[in-house]
DNA sequence: CTGTTAGCGCTTTCAA
DNA sequence: TTGAAAGCGCTAACAG
């Protein structure tokens, strides 16, 4: 079945028959009715690598770096449900931590030409020289990126900054003042950047004392991550009574090491996370974070993405998601 | 840059540019080696929709059935990177749980004349007459599709049947006698199926009684789920003991409505789950689980559909791979 | 409003 | 071993 057939089929040419198929003008009722009758008692589809192979640029790419990241997840799924309303197509590749997203993108821009690109995690302008090799519009989501120089590149995140000052208000309020921190590496992970800056922001109001040395401790974002940090705070860090971790995972990990070593939360140490992921309000105890909004994140990283796209003289955007401080279990009052 | 450019500036003809970039024989050296060296320096790339549009048939399209499914997350990384080292190309598409996978595999079928389809996750041949129409080889993973008339499904999942029939040993073998279970609806769930059928298996091969009415709950597959069933589990099971779940995140959920009916895990029940995902053995109590090999589940889905795809004659497989008890702190010895 | 046709970039015969 | 050329299915420009 192809637009040849459905135009024989139906008694026109092919070109009344794309015309149809494209929703364009210049197309008389009748055709119109008779070419749709005939497609779908065909079930016909088009091909789309034909298709594309006209226009380029009808096609989202969309990279997700970690794939094991359940927000990220859920962001992904919003979006493709999305782009099927629109006349894009688009198609998803996953990476893993380890591998280079703006190579990847790259790769896929020559390959496929395609009119955007939509990263979920990942810092591509990091890889300057393939990035900027890129003529089209970026955009990416969960991860800020802002004081870029790429126009071609906007962003859409949580405003990691003021969550993380708030998360942090909320331990002093609840009494705490020795609170170390588990976080990524914030001279090359703009996210712990980030959040570092929300929290020291929160120190430095409250006119707390941080010493980076003993009270900060970097470490990757994952389960075992969060398990190793804690045990090295604890022992650098006299009199800690609680804990800011720059992600749910790092303070799952924390939490269930603390256990371990016989320490618990929160009755002996009060624990933070960061991300609002689903399954942290069904464990013992309920966590203590910030929650952010897939949805949110997902419908405005795409309308900035076709924004871009439409617009082709607009700048680039860095728009900031709200965000909701969830009240858990894991941080205990004191004083 | 195209290869009518490769060939401008190797001087060779557009046909020779693309034996080289195909690996075909018949191809000096020498062309070759001029050839990929232009290639190289000119950093040059397929149009990946053209060469579709020839070869319709280098193509995978892996169809991801829930993405908030963990399990097929860390499969699905896993596939796509091996994809990448085979002559295949592919793409994903997400689904929710409400969508019909036999009716959107059957529209990228025609869209794309794919070589294959991977589903990860659904059940695709309950939708018999749109899945019949599909004249390609398809696999499913994690979930079995043993008993399917379709000879183009393969399968490659966990040997459900065994493994529930170990951890319900494993529960037995600890003194439970009193043992509920919290799983999916088994008229229709192919897995719940499966899972009850080897729970079954050691309830008579232990001579035990089990009342379906009082001590089965049917739930969703989710943290909500676990909570709700077990709550009515409690209440129409008298003396009940321990929990036999379906899955990880349905006995996260029960647990957690445990502790907040305050009766405690083990203390008071024991709870297994099933899937083996990674934070479960970062809360407490860890869990005690089955877990399934994300990496075999991977590499023989992807072997079976290739050897489909290769030799037209092969009949469809089913395979099952081995799992493994993960004995955590949700089951309390007693007597 | 409709039909005809060039050509997107590639692969693959066929002939040289 | 190589080159020339047809054509995959579609869109869009042009002619009518």
């Amino acid at each position: 079945m192809t637009i040849k057939d459905i135009a024989k089929l139906s008694g026109y040419a092919v070109g009344t028959v794309s015309r149809v198929l494209n929703n364009q003008p210049n197309v008389s009722e009748t055709a119109r009715k008779k070419i749709l009758e005939v497609a779908n008692q065909y079930n016909f589809v088009r091909n789309t690598n034909a298709q594309q192979l006209k226009q380029n640029g009808r096609y989202i790419a969309i990279l997700v770096k970690g794939v094991s990241n359940i927000l990220l997840n859920s962001v992904l799924e919003i979006i493709q449900k999305h782009i099927g309303e629109t006349i894009y197509t688009s198609s998803v590749f996953v990476l893993d931590e380890y591998d280079n997203e703006a190579k990847t993108a790259l790769k896929i821009y020559y390959e496929k030409k395609p009119a955007g690109i939509i990263f979920l995690g990942g810092n591509p302008q990091r890889y300057e020289s393939d990035f900027n090799k890129m003529k089209v519009p970026c955009v990416l989501i969960t991860n800020q990126a802002a004081n870029v120089s790429n126009t071609n590149l906007s962003s859409v995140s949580t405003d990691d900054v003021k969550a993380a000052e708030q998360i942090t208000d909320y331990l002093i309020k609840n009494g705490h003042t020795k609170i170390g921190v588990i976080g990524g590496n914030i001279d090359n992970s703009e996210i712990s950047e980030h959040r570092f800056e929300g929290f020291m922001n929160s120190i430095k109001k409250n006119s707390l004392h941080f010493d980076f040395n003993t009270q900060y401790q970097t470490t990757k974002y994952s389960f075992d991550g969060g398990a190793l940090a804690i045990k090295q705070l604890i022992s650098k860090f006299e009199g800690i009574t609680a804990v800011f971790s720059m992600s749910d995972v790092q303070a799952i990990g924390a939490i269930r090491m603390l256990n371990d070593m016989g320490i618990s939360v929160p009755k002996d140490i009060s624990i933070t996370g960061f991300d609002g992921l689903p399954f942290t309000q069904y464990i013992y105890p309920r966590l203590t974070t910030i929650k952010q909004f897939e949805m949110q994140l997902a419908k405005c990283g795409l309308a900035a993405l076709l924004e871009a796209i439409n617009n082709e003289d607009e700048k680039s955007a860095h728009l900031l998601i709200p965000y909701e401080l969830l009240e858990g279990e894991s941080v205990l009052k004191i004083n």
